[in-house]
This record gives C-alpha cells, sequence and structure tokens, in this order.
DNA sequence: AATTTATGGATAATGATTCTCGAAGACGAC
DNA sequence: GTCGTCTTCGAGAATCATTATCCATAAATT
C-alpha cells in the first residue's frame, strides 16, 4: 500500500480542484477508498468512518461516494440484491470476479476483454459510456469448505 | 414470433416437470416472456397480465419469475438503479447493449466474448456459475434526438 | 474575524422486491 | 365427475439500500 498516499492526494487534488471543499470527513473517506484493497460497500465505510467520526451519517458517505463517482473517480459496482461496492483506485471499468458465496471481489487477469467496447462501439454505433464485465463462481476457499466434511452449518444458497 | 408457441410450451413442460402447478396467472406470464422480443420489466409484465387477470398481483409476477429463475428458464438482469428486466427467451449469460437515455436493450454481436468465463474459471480457480457483460451507450436514434434543433420534448424513460 | 455558501447530520421518504397469511383453485385419487 | 389436499394467489405490510429534506455548522475567501 504504497500508492495509498498518492491516491489520495490525487482524490484530495481533484476535489478542491472542481471546486469542492474538503472536509475532514470527506478527507477520512478518500483516504479509506486509497486504501482499500478490496471493494468495501458504503456501509463498510461507514463502519470504518465512525472509529474516527463517531457522529458520521451514512448519507454522508453516500453523498461523497456520489461526488467522487461524477468526478470519475471511483467506480461504483452496482449488483441487483446486495448493496453496492466501491472501487476508489481503478475508477475505469475493468472486469470482476465475485465469489457469491463469500462476496470477495477480485480482479480476474482477462486479456481478451480490451477492445471489447470499442468493437461493439463499431458494429452498433452506439455512443459507448461504460460497460460490466462480471464474474459470478465460488471460489477455492469456499469450494474446499463446501467439501469439507462439515465444519460448521452449511450455506444455503446463492 | 413462430417460436413463441414453442417457447412457451417448452416452459409450461417444464413447471410442471418440476412439480410445479400450472395456474392461468402461469401461462399467461410464461406466454408474454415467451412472445416478449425486448425485455420486459416485472412493471411491464404486470401491466400486460392485468389485461387478462385484472386482480393479479404484482407479487404473483415476482413470484412467477423468481420461480422460472430458479429453473434458469428466464434471465435476470438487474441494473443498480432501474428496476430488473427479464428475458424468457435466452436463458443463458449473453451479452447485452443497454442505451442509457431510452433503456432499450439490445444484443450486440460480440464474438470475442465467447470462451471469456472458461478463460477466467482456468485462471482463477473459481467454480464458474454465471457472468454479465454489459454495454452502456447511446444509441443512435437517441444520439440524433440530442443533435437535432428540438423536435418535440426530449424523452424522458422507456 | 466576518460573510458566504457548501456540507454534515438526523430523519423521513422512496421504490423495487419480498414476506405474510387467509382464501381460492389446480391436480391427482377415487 | 367430485373431493380433498396442498400449492398458489392476492392485497397489503415489511424490508432495505439509497435519496431527499432541512437546518445548524464549518470551509474558504476577503
Amino acid at each position: 500500500m504504497a500508492d495509498a498516499q498518492a491516491r489520495f492526494e490525487a482524490l484530495a487534488d481533484r476535489v478542491r480542484e472542481e471546486g469542492h471543499r474538503l472536509t475532514p470527513q470527506r478527507v477520512a473517506l478518500m483516504r479509506l477508498l486509497a486504501s482499500s484493497e478490496g471493494h468495501p460497500s458504503a456501509a463498510d465505510l461507514y463502519d470504518q468512518l465512525r472509529a474516527q467520526f463517531p457522529t458520521t451519517s451514512l448519507a454522508t458517505v453516500y453523498k461523497t461516494l456520489n461526488l467522487l463517482k461524477d468526478l470519475d473517480e471511483v467506480l461504483e459496482l452496482g449488483f441487483g440484491h446486495d448493496d453496492n461496492r466501491y472501487d476508489g483506485n481503478r475508477p475505469d471499468p475493468h472486469p470482476h470476479l465475485i465469489c457469491v458465496r463469500c462476496r470477495k471481489i477480485t480482479h480476474p487477469d482477462v486479456g481478451a476483454a480490451q477492445g471489447l467496447a470499442e468493437q461493439v462501439a463499431q458494429q452498433s454505433g452506439y455512443q459507448m459510456i461504460s460497460h460490466r464485465l462480471d464474474f459470478y463462481g465460488i471460489c477455492p476457499d469456499c469450494q474446499q469448505k463446501a467439501t469439507e466434511p462439515e465444519s460448521e452449518d452449511s450455506v444455503s444458497s446463492a
């Protein structure tokens, strides 16, 4: 996480340059986003924020996330049922690999995904804005757990 | 839509074989799904259903859609903000092209998308369950409308 | 330091989807 | 064809993530 500081400063600069205020809550949230390895949800960030600012509201988290999203500095990942996840380190569309058991989200290596959007744009005449490439499966860890005799109660559904 | 009848019968047979009852509401909804060109939402289907069954409940639509979804006979497309869309003709994952203006959903021709899931499965060790490949853009029609002087009031939603 | 104005916080509102549960009806058995 | 059982329907309440509201507070500029 040596880049976290640099990423945070980039976010802070961007927010200020766009004429928005740098409040302590925003600073803290941007630090969290910049240092997040995974893909936290708004509630995750809220929980972490409250450690520093006990009176912070969940609404503030959403407002800040939406601000950064409008600036194209965070990528919002919406899944039908579950709550949204946010990626503050790679704001541009990229493939995701989701474990339907433990909800872990990682970045698969999908070389063939390069240029897909451009290809579709040419063939369809659409003006491309964004895209999603998500794979849903069961991660090796969860596969193992499912095979084991019965360490705990079994999982219900995906 | 000469296949609509065949598709409907396939759905009906499947439901019956799985030990579920064929109620008039389900029959009507399956006919709608089988004959739908586009990707209707639950509310769309509800509106159409009420023409035949004025007392039908929206809950029934959802229950039937979930039943068919569990049988892998309809594909549910969930988008963060908007309501879900359903495809009763192609239940297997396939790419979609969404116009963010008029909400139209079409099927782009993406040859390179073949085998992506298998590739990710091999590299990651995940047991693949499903995937999504969605492109968001502005369709040619909506691009045109945006450029024109101002023919009418602009479109809000589909 | 004062002024202006965006922002934070608490809570209500929104809206799609699911749950609840009594009534009705589908389907197999007779 | 009729009956009985057990699924399914229907109407509305409940859920839950996200937004909207609205005023007190504090950031930035002078």
